[in-house]
DNA sequence: AAAGCATTCCCCCGTTCCGGTGATGCCAGG
DNA sequence: CCTGGCATCACCGGAACGGGGGAATGCTTT
């Protein structure tokens, strides 16, 4: 058993962001045996995370899932449209499978809880630099939405009626309403304001 | 200025309970440089720390609000419940004055952001050793939200129709209404969608 | 060709919501 | 004492919502 794993190459660096300083001590602490000359940077914002992406291109980055302002799962999203190739991976208070289906699905190499260990964050780093897959919890099947859903429970979220949705979208009333209905019912839902909650809960908006 | 300050008494101890292992360590690290001879316990969940409580007396424990089973408010009560006289300060991811507010109201004697950087906490934990209060967070411009409305922006979060709500605070439905109204007005919005919507985006959530 | 699905729209019906006005009691501050 | 804020509840009317039908289009899959 190798304390100090060779297989991880050296001169790797990782770009950390979350808003507790105090965790990034930890984390910086906890990935400094994973290889030599590792360049370990840490960002408390997403503001100075995409200042280190610009100046710098990483192996790996390591996001928070709940930012001050922004879901992690949003950043995420954003800096895939804006065409950035960069790995990533979720970090987060929860452990609950939804969250990591819904990193995965936004896009992020894997899903890292953090009351791991020192070793199993180290482990997952490991992997996630050699190009492996972490093993995720694949319980949920993970219930798709069409694309008008997805776009109507935009609108939803702003807090607009159907009327004023339908406007925007340049559809009748009526069809917005049916298209609420198949939400609700894939959701579970029988009002828009829990609709909302609950995508919000899946990491849909 | 002193780097490492006189003020604190040698030999102290704390206990760190937070359930997130690579957190721990950067708390330990973070709390190294304040005494000589600190001792810093770490617990990852209650019966680790009660643990060590029932073997040792500590000056003071750091216990996390969001633990993965149970409240770090409703701990701390049920230690006070039982006798218990640790000085207990509570460590947050929030910064709200609602919580800090309510740990004050559990028995806490300081309330601490994660996102504090290690001097902040260096400072606010050797307040605290002294005897001292920490200043709380009255940052806050002025959520001006009453007891009541924010229990039924909660309930409203879930999604929840004014009936229901009325049910779960023993109300009118008329009087949900009420309360409702002006909470739409002090938010500026006019659907109750929206109006979660603002609150979470203002932290309120 | 047929079956399936997404999308669009319509009607109906009962419930719920939103806004306005008004009333009562309580309690703290000037 | 009295004014103001908070909480409680009531009534009303128009609008919006939630759920149920049905039906037409187009596109993919079988």
């Amino acid at each position: 058993m190798n304390l100090v794993p060779t297989t991880v190459p050296d001169g790797v660096s990782l770009l950390l962001v979350d808003d507790h300083l105090i965790f990034l001590d930890g984390l910086s602490l906890a990935l400094a045996p994973l290889a030599k000359d590792l360049r370990v940077d840490s960002a408390p914002s997403v503001e100075a995370a995409e200042q280190c992406l610009a100046s710098h291109d990483y192996d790996l980055v390591l996001l928070d899932l709940k930012l001050p302002d922004e879901s992690g799962l949003s950043v995420l999203q954003r800096w895939q449209r804006e065409g950035r190739s960069t790995p990533v991976a979720i970090l987060s208070a929860s452990e609950s499978a939804q969250d990591a289906h819904a990193a995965r699905q936004a896009g992020a190499l894997g899903f890292i809880s953090k009351s791991a260990s020192g070793a199993q964050l180290r482990e997952a780093v490991g992997r996630l630099l050699l190009g492996e897959n972490l093993p995720l919890p694949e319980n949920e099947p993970a219930p798709e939405l069409t694309v008008r859903q997805r776009e109507i429970l935009l609108l939803l979220a702003e807090g607009l009626p159907n009327k004023a949705i339908g406007r925007r979208l340049k559809l009748s009333e009526e069809t917005v309403k049916t298209h609420l209905r198949s939400l609700f019912q894939t959701l579970q839902v029988h009002t828009r304001t829990a609709c909302v909650t609950v995508a919000r809960q899946r990491g849909w908006l």
